[in-house]
DNA sequence: TCGAAAACAAACACGGGCGAATGTATAATC
DNA sequence: GATTATACATTCGCCCGTGTTTGTTTTCGA
């Protein structure tokens, strides 16, 4: 009805967002409306039209966020010179686990990647960029175990790839039982007992 | 055109179910069509709807089939009275994992079900029979671990429940990143090392 | 052997979602 | 203060898939 102000129009923008993660979280990617999300954002689908291109592309924004959201958490935590790396990764883990429990909207957006989309045709571009990412986190890890082997807390002969991925697969795991059934863990409880379990033989 | 004999319908109806797995595997459960699989079978919608009730009757049966099979394995293996019970589940997994890259339907059909459907609404239900059966599992793992006390080959005061969720979580975690990029993973040579860090500190 | 039901094929009606085109009122710009 | 671009709302036509119904042929059972 009336023009906004580009303030506005950004808060407009993250208002289909938000109200996307809802639709696609209750009724699925595929089955999601466009109009579904509109009505669920207070407007028509033409200002979704204006805003993206099409569903795709709001899924495209929402997947873009989260994944920038987790490699900016390791990135900033590596950062920081800890002197006991081994501890410092298993207490990452642990908190990105726990952190679930907390944060709903990584909550729903997670459970949206996995178990409320399907990856095919076009859709098939976003695992390229999971697996992009995956690799890249992996890569993280692994700068993990090598400066635990540079403070001799952790044997020279270990390979560091091996168990990276190993950590990658293990809290991969654990997120998709998480969120496939909420009730069987309690992260808050869980998490650092199933991440200690993993570091004991490595510290 | 016409009737054919019941052992041919038979044949008709897994022809139906094979060509449903290549095309959920292709096109994603939800944007797949009936004619779609229909084409693919050599046979027209009125088979389909003549052998399932609809797209979703189709999917309840191949996803029947994949759960029966793997619990089948597990309790098979489990009646066989190993005398390192501990072993005996580190290579029951490594197989589970390896069988992944031979056994082409079971690879397809896992896709289907991690990446190539959307679990809302009345697909909802799928999830809770995968939240059974993972529970039995877990179940049936802490057997394992229940043996290898009795046998000594574990302490007494380790708790096998939290050990068995862990070990499921990361074979599904395995599972699942192998199934994403089966570029990354090779099972016959890696899952054989993922399972034996598992259970080093076990044994 | 002769109905009856099985095992499909073919045709029908129906809705619903998508993309684009158009309309419109205001904010930005100068 | 007039123009232009922005930020949407509204409308339109189209296709596509679904569920159902009806039709056809053949096998099975008594």
């Amino acid at each position: 009805m009336v023009r906004r102000t580009k303030e506005e129009a950004l808060k407009t923008r993250s208002r289909i967002m938000d109200a996307a993660v809802d639709v696609f979280f209750d009724r699925g990617v595929a089955n999601a409306t466009l109009n579904d999300i509109a009505t669920r954002a207070d407007v028509t689908r033409g200002a979704i039209y204006w805003h993206f291109k099409n569903k795709l592309d709001v899924f495209d924004a929402l997947h873009d966020q989260l994944q920038l959201s987790f490699a900016d958490t390791i990135l900033s935590d590596l950062r920081n010179d800890h002197p006991h790396p081994l501890l410092q990764l298993e207490r990452l883990c642990s908190d990105l686990l726990i952190d679930l429990e907390n944060n709903q909207h990584k909550f729903k957006v997670l459970s949206i990647l996995f178990f409320k989309c399907d990856y095919n045709g076009e859709m098939g571009h976003f695992l390229d960029l999971q697996n992009a990412r995956k690799k890249q986190n992996i890569q993280l890890f692994s700068e993990y175990f090598a400066r635990a082997k540079k403070h001799k807390h952790l044997p020279a002969d270990v390979d560091t790839m091996i168990v990276s991925m190993a950590l990658m697969s293990y809290v991969t795991g654990i997120v998709v039982d998480y969120l496939r059934d909420t009730n069987s863990i309690v992260m808050r409880e869980h998490a650092p007992k199933f991440m200690r379990f993993f570091f004991k033989n490595l510290g």
